[in-house]
DNA sequence: TTAAACTTTCAATAATATTTGAAAGTTTAG
DNA sequence: CTAAACTTTCAAATATTATTGAAAGTTTAA
């Protein structure tokens, strides 16, 4: 396989992998592009290499960074502002696990707390409700504490882990 | 909190989280009021109860029984179709984690390797991306390798381990 | 059979999310 | 200062995805 290919077919994947976890597409695409350059690049080049909007090109960008997964960077002599991305797998992954547990888990587990504070545990309904809600609370209790435990581990670590599996 | 009112709230929930990870809102809420039920409903008391379209919950049923997590069942001398969701959220777990496994890991795993072969890594840029798109397969395959473990594994196995965290 | 009870399909519509591009804003060199 | 170089914003346009509802299809009881 040719490399503007494959580089196409990585660039196209990591986007359609993106939106089936709830990323958006331009978002993710722009991260493989810096995830391959060897060099901090551009929004100009961004925009030239993956044929989007100056706008779009920009708001993705401060999505990213908002992730804490892509830098600005300033060139020596240069105006313009580069932006890179680690190269590091590992580091990316807890980066990204420790924002969605942030965003996404913690706010489930208040809902969850919450909503269990319902009145009537005497009718059928109610108790089920209950029980339901509080086996949810307890499992998202348990996978909030391994993510944790995960995002400020080391990789030593979690590969020693693997190895047990 | 009231029992509808927490009830509402939390198929509310259900549905955001489920929008985040890429599943659709109906879909989501559709299961929470499942979940919550205590005997099977009927597509009449789902549509209902959701103040959703005949067409759109059958089609998110047939999703939800697509992806194992849902069950047609009869009731006798009844001609209507009832629906079940399992209660176990062990067992909901595992049969999340099994399907996204195959829709979505596997299918960047397949990729990942194929752009391996790309030709001509004497230039830099070659070089890089055999490196980065290398990276992410292995983590991809040790991610992989887990989830698999980890659907084909029991409670108390998994509980144990999150002891050792 | 057949007609009532129910389920499925799918084109049209609505809702949501993304993208654009031009204008406004900011920074810096001179 | 001020104008060029660059970044940010955001209303409008576009694209994507979800939902409806009515018609077509299927099953069953009589």
């Amino acid at each position: 396989m040719e490399y503007n290919e494959a580089k196409q077919k990585f660039i196209q994947a990591w986007g359609t992998l993106g939106s089936n976890w709830g990323i958006n597409k331009a978002m993710a695409q722009l991260h493989a592009l810096l995830l391959l350059s060897t060099e901090p690049l551009s929004a100009e080049e961004i925009m030239e290499e993956l044929q989007m909007s100056r706008g779009n090109v920009n708001m993705n960008l401060r999505a990213l960074m908002d992730w804490g997964i892509v830098q600005k960077e300033h060139k020596v002599g240069e105006r313009k502002e580069f932006f890179s991305t680690s190269k590091d797998v590992w580091a990316l992954a807890k980066q990204v696990s420790k924002e969605r547990r942030r965003r996404e888990i913690e706010p489930i587990l208040t809902v969850l707390e919450q909503v269990q504070r319902v009145s009537g545990d005497n009718k059928k309904e109610v108790a089920e409700f209950k029980k339901v809600t509080g086996e949810l609370f307890d499992f998202s209790l348990k996978v909030d504490g391994m993510i944790d435990k995960f995002t400020k581990s080391d990789q030593t670590w979690f590969y020693k882990l693997l190895m047990k599996f």
